[in-house]
RNA sequence: GCCAGCGUAGCUCAGUGGUAGAGCAGUGUCUUCAUAAGGCAUUUGUCGCAGGUCCGAUCCCUGCCGCUGGCACCA
């Protein structure tokens, strides 16, 4: 049987439209996939949409639309932007959907009760009803209200909800990322988490009354007055969108997940609640955590009081899905913070894309038209081709993207050097008498430039492998235009 | 405030106890197969500031300044 790979993203938030962040995202997780399956392994790459938070149904009174319609809406704008990007995902997990969602998050549920994990506990706090949420004291201003709603009085109120016994599994979930069975990526997120695990951990509240929660979101089993609070249901959704709860053999084929791609804000509930979650219920904890930086734009952090916030899909109108595919995994070191501007884009779109692989690719075939040179037709083969090449093999495996793209335009430009010193246009048409097996060299070495770019920028490498995979290899129009 | 990290050419960054590198941008030049693309050559830096250790520090130590991130029930 074949190797399994199951990676997911984060499951968005859909109560806004997509931005850049969630895109890089996409493309990051997309290419770890695609590598995965390039070299044969059966491949799942999951994502969703994280709909059973209370924010999404006041958005939605805002917007005057019942919540389901609302929700959906939204969904469909997240999954557009993955396939313009050219993402594939194999698993689209609802969090709303009551066929295998809801039946998982009560299983998830129902288990972690079973082994005396969950209790009762009223809980008091400061609620703002306008708001409609609790704060802690500290996040309200000299007056004791909350900054949204001046003026107005917060409400002390008192609620029985269920609590999850995270303490418990304080010291399990150290040894888990200390022995690397957890592995998180990059070491600072690493070092982060086990600096917050020194600290004692508090037992944390997992579900909320009906009122609070206004009916929406999974219902806590044996209990009609509840619904499960935020984390617990949606970081399951890694598990029900692979059978848990629905398909006990597919489920048990793919978990545990081989890596969860998110950002940074969110690596505390991936790397000690989730893993709680789990070992409380008897389940596989997740492989490794990759975590991903966050997108600035023009030096300033995206904000949507700023007005900078950036729509991936005027970028793919405007320029195309691999060019900005290039540029998030060629720029933005892939676990750090990454500034996006449109003139470093198209800095780079012409110096790479352009005068790079694009010039190169244009040389070559012009040469082998005019030599009328025919050669063996090719079939692509990405895995032997990675192999020939340790040091990109090795940066792609883990996820170095910026490197690994560096190391292509490197050999690009070794092959522009061999060119210069070889001449072969001062031949003419007689190439091949004067400079035996050059050609197919240079044939080669583009055809293996556009396997290793298989995962980057899939159609442009495809289109490379296509003009050239046949006996006789001719001139076509550039696939990327210098910009002015 | 506490903890971690960073501060190196116009920009993005790499780097080492022996007085600094790459890519992009700039300049010059060669060349024409190619998208006015490519090759070669080349300018610029008190390596954040001030002390200390050392024969010698950008790299080690201390202090300071500046920046970034983390500091739970918030998605």
């Amino acid at each position: 049987m074949n190797k399994k790979f199951y990676i997911t993203c984060a499951i968005p938030y859909v109560n806004a439209a997509p931005h850049i962040g969630h895109a890089l995202e996409f493309v990051q997780g997309d290419v770890v996939a695609r590598f995965h399956r390039l070299l044969g392994e059966e491949t799942i790459l999951l994502s969703g949409g994280d709909e059973n938070a209370l924010k999404n149904v006041q958005a939605a009174e805002k917007a005057g639309v019942p919540v389901q319609q609302f929700i959906d809406e939204n969904n469909v704008k997240f999954l557009e932007l993955t396939r313009s990007l050219g993402c594939q995902f194999d698993v689209w997990q609802k969090g709303s959907d009551t066929a295998r969602h809801f039946p998982a998050s009560q299983k998830l549920w129902n288990l972690c009760d079973k082994a005396g994990d969950i209790y009762k506990k009223s809980y008091e706090g400061l609620y703002c009803v306008g708001c409609e949420t609790f704060y802690e004291p500290e996040e309200l201003n000299e007056q004791g209200e909350c900054f949204e709603h001046p003026g107005k009085k917060l409400e002390s109120v008192k609620e029985e909800n269920y609590f999850f016994r995270l303490s418990k599994y304080q010291s399990k979930i150290i040894d888990l990322i200390t022995s690397g069975n957890l592995a998180i990526t990059p070491e600072t997120r690493k070092n982060e988490v086990l600096s917050f695990l020194k600290q004692p951990l508090q037992d944390i509240s997992i579900s909320r009354s009906n009122e609070r929660a206004k009916n929406w979101g999974v219902p806590v089993p044996n209990d009609a007055t509840q619904r499960m609070y935020v984390w617990f249901d949606a970081l399951n959704i890694y598990q029900s969108g692979i059978g848990f709860g629905w398909d006990d053999e597919k489920y048990k084929k793919w978990w545990p997940a081989d890596v969860h791609v998110i950002g940074k804000g969110i690596s505390r509930f991936h790397a000690v609640y989730w893993p709680a979650f789990l070992l409380s219920a008897g389940l596989p904890t997740p492989r490794a955590l990759f975590v991903h930086g966050y997108f600035t734009v023009n030096g300033q952090k995206m904000s949507k009081t700023l007005g900078n916030v950036i729509d991936p899909n005027e970028l793919i109108a405007k320029y195309g899905n691999d060019p900005l595919r290039y540029y998030f995994l060629r720029e933005i070191p892939a676990t750090s913070d990454g500034d996006f501007s449109e003139r470093r884009f198209r800095e780079l779109y012409n110096a790479e894309l352009a005068n790079g692989l694009g010039n190169f690719t244009a040389r070559v075939a012009k040469l082998c038209e005019q030599s009328k040179i025919t050669v063996a037709s090719y079939t692509s083969d990405f895995p032997s081709v990675i192999q020939k090449y340790e040091l990109l093999h090795k940066q792609l495996a883990q996820s170095r993207f910026d490197e690994y793209i560096k190391s292509i335009q490197l050999f690009i430009a070794g092959w522009d050097q061999s060119l210069e010193e070889n001449k072969p246009w001062q031949y003419k048409d007689n190439i091949e008498e004067n400079l035996p097996g050059y050609l197919s060299t240079l044939i080669t070495a583009v055809r293996d430039t556009a396997e290793l770019l298989r995962p980057i920028i899939p159609e442009t490498a495809e289109k490379i492998l296509a003009q050239y995979s046949g006996a006789s290899i001719t001139s076509e129009k550039p696939m990327f235009p210098r910009l002015p």
